[in-house]
RNA sequence: GCCGAGGUGGCGGAACCGGCAGACGCGGCGGUCUUAAACACCGCUUCCCGCAAGGGAGUGCGAGUUCGAACCUCGCCCUCGGCACCA
């Protein structure tokens, strides 16, 4: 195919200048028109590279940050397109959720009309990008198209066990009803649209139940994800081993005693220094056993627990708090009677919501008896100590500092392995005040303990995750409606696969109110039980956007499909997804629930794969040029149309890629785009008109015999594969910020070369087609132009510079001639010497001897020895001994 | 507070495995071209002392390990992300 619309390059004037303008709308048409970029699934002729990147909010307009994660991206998808693989690169619009239905208050509007203006705008920015998305595939999440199967795999999971009801509390607003997290604010917990205090409600809510899969979701096994998110999904889980004991209440004049109180323990081994109890101040039995005069306290504590956050709570820093109830509980080992507290650093959700308070062996503990007087009982020590000193502070993870150091490095570490691991030294503590354990070995008597209490049935081993179910209920109208029908007689009925999906109303009016407007729609809430035909009531709330985004990645492969969520066949052969990039700050949540519904679908037989996304990459955030996140609230939101229509779309894809590592981010300033900018019209001239001079380097080398042609040749060669080389593995390795170091580099070495004969050779032309060939996933609109330029003025048809193959690296070329070694003494540097490359260490060694410099930094010192580090990299030497 | 990441010139950053600190770019300074300016091109640019040659200091702070530390260890300070209803 012959490009016609493009400029023939016989006008060679300088005065033809790059204009981004005119030619990225161009090749931007051509691409689509020619329809380069969607992807035939079924071609199983070559490899299959699913690329997926997180599918963006419909925010409003696409902010720079959206570039930052998308544009690398697209950069990865031709890159791979240069490798001959069938890439398939989807986009779709995460469009349920919180800020559609801010702006539909606000405005008084429908969130589905904000949400789909705010789509098709973005559509258009994407486009603009130059990304090489196949549209065809898109989707949609608030399209019913797309929640129906929201519905129907939710109601698999409630048929299969994986989903159900609890009560439990949502921060409250009497005016605006429930509250996310960023809509409360200040220190008084305040409403952020209506200025009211915030409580807690118990509501009855939808669950996932995420923890079925806590072991397996520790499992990253045949996955290639970054360590440091792979620690933070571990932490998340928190596993525990440890003891389930049970305790007794004992008798009081208020209460017969007798009710059991199961507490969770990591250390059972340390049962006999428990000196008191404490419950969750949200504890089930914390009103049954309040004795009457310690009421009042209580509950004003039970009350005050309620105004703070969870973080607050686990803040090890706060003083700890918390009052007694006025009751006992009996230690099932020794007969002990000790003081039952409540305490808000206890979490209802954590374990048993009960804990033994052992404050010689845990600092919270410790802090919590020093403040309100409590006895503390040693019951590990040294084997020579006295057992009796008083502790200054808690006598603590013994076993974990005992343990090796990489075992400790990964946080969150279950103290039974580390006991498990326990070395000499540990047996070395020795229990005490422990009964029969007396004098034994503190590591044995963990498993010890919980034997003898298991063969009373008073205790058993048991494990415990940090790790909760998925809460899915939010009181919301935008969102997907919960498919389930509440019917007085036969209770949450799920709404029948045929009667899927349940529609979203269209109409709605919010009153000004946060609260969910669905709670109103008579026409929405009234329907006919479907197992008895009574009547019943719809489920008002709807699921958490996260389910959207769950598993959109399998539906883009069958985006259209309306027998089934996903076309099992097209999963099979495409996933895992071979690489997802987008932001860190998805490090636990969503790439957990991803994981999560991954395995729930292949259980439910959907899917073959356990895991979601084969490789991940987290791109760091771009910020506000304040620092804060971009918002459109704080208004610091930098658009990036201003820049492209300045200076184009691939100065821009350049500069962002050119600003630092990708995976770190920071604050948005344009500063620098300008030096960007400039290497894309040295390019377009080195191309376009190589033997211009425009006032150029005066000192240039220039051929002017066989010898000095040779070396020029051989200079552009060596120039050239070094930086195919190095290019090469920075693309593999997401480096864009030293690979386009490395363009500009090399194209400032040919820029020597300009106007020179130099530029007749055929080192050159290979040079300059390398060049354009390196930077084409980059910036892929000059280089299609410059590519097209090039065929056209050597009479050859056009041909994508996108479909090329990727250049191979010639070895030879690239290897240097002669290397420069610095010579350190006593580590300083002293000096430099340029060798051979294939010198020996011995002949180096007399080299380097022989050198001014080096015979005057010894002096008269003795040389005790000569290191030569790196396989020659550096010498050091050595002096006195 | 807890978990994760980070802190290097005036600025963004480079140094990939413990081996030349500061690649590449911005900014600044000087020069070429121009009547002039802009553009473009060429050079210099960590700091301190020095005309120079050269010397000294230096990667958040403080210790340590090593022939050698931006990199490893320990302690501290600061910034960013997450902490379960923002997405």
């Amino acid at each position: 195919m012959t490009d016609t619309d493009t400029t023939p390059t016989t006008n060679r004037t300088a005065a033809e200048r790059y204009d981004p303008a005119r030619i990225e709308p161009k090749w931007q048409d051509r691409w689509a028109e020619l329809r380069l970029y969607d992807t035939d699934l079924s071609d199983d002729s070559r490899p299959r590279f699913y690329l997926l990147t997180m599918y963006p909010y419909p925010s409003g307009a696409l902010h720079i940050g959206h570039w930052y994660i998308k544009t690398p991206t697209d950069a990865i998808a031709r890159y791979h397109r240069m490798h001959g693989d069938n890439v398939f690169y989807p986009i779709g619009f995460d469009a349920f959720g919180l800020p559609a239905e801010n702006a539909a208050i606000k405005n008084r509007i429908n969130p589905r009309d904000w949400t789909m203006a705010n789509i098709e705008t973005m559509r258009r920015q994407l486009r603009s990008m130059g990304a090489t998305f196949a549209w065809d595939a898109e989707v949609v999440s608030c399209d019913p198209e797309y929640y129906k199967w929201n519905q129907w795999l939710f109601v698999q999971f409630l048929k299969h066990g994986l989903a159900y009801r609890a009560v439990s509390p949502v921060d409250w607003c009497p005016n605006d009803g429930t509250l996310a997290r960023e809509q409360v604010e200040g220190a008084d917990r305040h409403c952020w649209r209506c200025g009211a205090k915030v409580e807690k409600r118990e509501l009855a809510q939808w669950y996932l139940r995420t923890t079925n899969y806590a072991d397996e979701l520790l499992d990253f096994s045949g996955i290639d994800w970054p360590e440091p998110i792979r620690i933070q999904q571990t932490n998340w889980i928190g596993r525990s081993t440890g003891a389930e004991i049970v305790f007794e209440t004992a008798p009081s004049p208020h209460h017969p005693g007798g009710e059991e109180l199961r507490v969770f323990t990591t250390r059972p081994d340390t049962l006999y220094g428990a000196t008191f109890m404490v419950l969750a101040p949200e504890h089930p039995l914390v009103a049954q056993l309040t004795a009457p005069d310690r009421k009042a306290d209580v509950d004003a504590y039970v009350a005050a627990t309620q105004a703070k956050t969870e973080i607050d709570r686990l803040s090890t820093d706060r003083e700890k708090t918390g009052v007694p109830i006025g009751a006992d509980a009996i230690n099932p080992v020794n007969g002990a009677r000790i003081p039952i507290f409540i305490a808000d650093y206890v979490l209802a959700t954590y374990g048993t919501g009960a804990i033994m308070a052992v404050p010689a062996h845990d600092e919270r503990d410790f802090a919590f008896a020093t403040r309100y007087g409590l006895p503390i009982i040693r019951v590990i020590a040294p084997r020579d100590a006295d057992p009796d000193e008083p502790l200054t502070e808690a006598f603590v993870n013994k076993a974990v500092d005992e343990a090796p150091a990489d075992d400790r490095k990964h946080g969150w570490l279950e103290d039974i392995a580390l006991i498990n691991k326990g070395t000499d030294a540990a047996r070395e503590l020795v229990m005490v005040n422990s009964g029969p354990w007396n004098g034994k070995p503190a590591v044995d008597a963990w498993h010890g303990i919980v034997e003898a209490l298991e063969a009373e049935g008073k205790g058993k081993e048991a494990v415990t995750y940090r790790l909760r179910d998925w809460l899915v209920s939010r009181q919301r109208y935008w969102g997907t409606p919960v498919p389930v029908i509440h019917c007085p007689t036969d209770g949450a009925v799920p709404v029948p696969e045929e009667d899927l999906p349940v529609l979203l109303p269209t109409e709605v009016d919010y009153r000004g109110s946060g609260e969910n407007p669905l709670n109103r729609d008579e026409a929405f809430i009234n329907v006919s039980c479907p197992v008895c035909g009574g009547p019943a009531k719809r489920e008002t709330d709807t699921l958490d956007t996260f389910i959207d985004s769950s598993w959109y990645w399998f539906r883009y492969l069958s985006p259209h499909k309306d027998d089934g969520p996903v076309d099992t066949e097209m999963v099979r052969k495409w996933s895992p997804v071979d690489q997802y990039t987008g932001g860190a700050e998805h490090a636990v949540m969503h790439l957990l629930y991803a994981r999560f519904f991954t395995k729930a679908m292949r259980d439910l037989g959907l899917v073959t794969e356990s895991e979601p996304f084969r490789k991940l990459f987290n791109q760091g955030q771009i910020l506000g040029a304040d620092g804060e996140r971009m918002s459109k609230s704080r208004g610091n939101v930098q658009d990036p149309d201003e820049l492209v229509a300045r200076y184009g779309a691939d100065t821009v894809r350049l500069f962002l890629m050119f600003m630092g590592p990708w995976d770190q981010g920071g604050p948005w300033s344009p500063t620098g785009i300008g030096g960007v900018a400039k290497f894309l019209n040295r390019v377009w001239t080195l191309a376009t008109d190589p033997r211009g001079r425009d006032g150029g380097d005066g000192l240039a080398p220039a051929a002017t015999t066989d010898e000095d042609e040779r070396a020029v040749r051989d200079a552009i060669r060596a120039a050239t594969h070094r930086t195919l080389r190095d290019v090469t593995e920075d693309y593999e390795s997401f480096r864009w910020n030293t690979m386009i170091a490395k363009l500009m580099e090399l194209t400032n070495t040919l820029f020597r070369y300009r106007g020179t004969d130099a530029v007749e050779l055929s080192e050159w032309d290979e040079a300059i087609s390398t060049l354009l060939l390196m930077l084409a996933p980059a910036a892929p609109h000059i280089t299609e132009e410059l590519w097209a330029r090039r065929l056209d003025a050597r009479g050859e048809p056009w041909d994508s510079i996108h479909v090329q193959r990727w250049p191979v690296v010639d070895e030879r070329a690239a290897a240097d001639q002669t290397r420069e070694v610095p010579i350190q003494v006593n580590g300083k540097l002293r000096d430099k010497v340029t060798v051979p490359a294939g010198i020996s260490e011995i002949e180096l060694e007399q080299v380097v001897m022989a050198r001014d410099k080096v015979i005057a930094a010894i002096g008269d010192a003795h040389v005790a020895r000569v290191i030569h580090a790196g396989g020659g990299k550096l010498v050091n030497i050595v002096l006195r001994g």
